[in-house]
DNA sequence: TTAAAATAGTTAGCATGCTAAGTAAATGGA
DNA sequence: TCCATTTACTTAGCATGCTAACTATTTTAA
């Protein structure tokens, strides 16, 4: 296939190990610095999201921009209801969803999670071009999608 | 701080999310293919790191190998050895290591394992070049340095 | 030489992802 | 109209990562 068996070679599947290792060592680096706030890796990646998705979105919009299941977003949004830093109201079209919402204070913990955030992004981007971002960020996409075709794939097989 | 925000800019920290899923899909997509073989991802993988390291090598020397913590891949031997895939046998030296072995039925696993491996992986990085692909390896183990020290910056605040 | 520190591995228990299966509400077709 | 299907969410329980704390052994240093 490569004629020239070039760096990621010797990475093999290590790539995807490698990206694992590295999302957990900046979900890290993010959790340890916001933990004065009170906050877990999944709770302020979900108030996040939020923020950029918009208030009132429900549980299921959320999940997809995450990019993980219901059940996943359950337990934390259960955890950060328990904070009182969102606030689930029923919607009144649809007796099913829930629509979710900062609180006052979960507001004001907000803002001062993206000052923080801001900051760590700083350091864990440092010595890449924006030039190497882009080129990670398209093939991240690339690659998930390769992957769920590759998913269809081998359960369409059975 | 940068002028030109650019595609990586509208992800934010959603890069190191990106990760996450990309990981977890891919992993995804290497279990299915390898779920005939009665392997899960962290046993597969331990696998495969162990014969690029060699047979013989430590608990510890494999861990690192694999990015993870001892305790993490303790449970994974305990189950590849019942699964009689793996052999610990006590170091002569050094009577706290043990060292690593793949059993005859193992051996011939790995076989197996390796081809179905080398066909999953080539769905993975369809469509990548291989400047991509290097470069987003470089980029990971960039990441990977400024996530440490960014750890150790943080934990040194407190 | 012997007590303290370091190292290899284990155990216990948490965080976060997942799937499977259940409930309640909405939708769609006979 | 009414039953079957779909959808939104929840609950239960597994897989895999982690840290904290323990045992046993080795190394270091007084």
């Amino acid at each position: 296939m490569s004629s020239t068996p070039p760096f990621h070679e010797t990475l093999d599947l290590t790539l995807c190990g490698s990206m694992g290792r590295v999302h957990r060592l900046c979900r890290d680096a993010v959790t340890l610095a916001v933990e004065p706030l009170g906050l877990t890796q999944s709770r302020w990646t979900a108030m996040m999201h939020l923020f950029h998705l918009n208030q009132g979105c429900t549980q299921q919009e959320l999940a997809n921009s995450l990019g993980i299941e219901m059940p996943s977003l359950t337990r934390t949004i259960k955890q950060l209801e328990q904070q009182e830093i969102i606030a689930r109201k029923a919607d009144a079209d649809d007796k099913r969803s829930k629509r979710l919402y900062f609180t006052e204070q979960g507001l004001q913990l907000l803002d001062t999670l993206q000052v923080i955030i801001a900051d760590v992004k700083e350091h864990l981007y440092a010595d890449l071009t924006t030039e190497q971002l882009d080129t990670m960020a398209h093939g991240l996409i690339q690659m998930e999608q390769n992957a769920r075709q590759c998913i269809l794939h081998y359960s369409g097989d059975k």
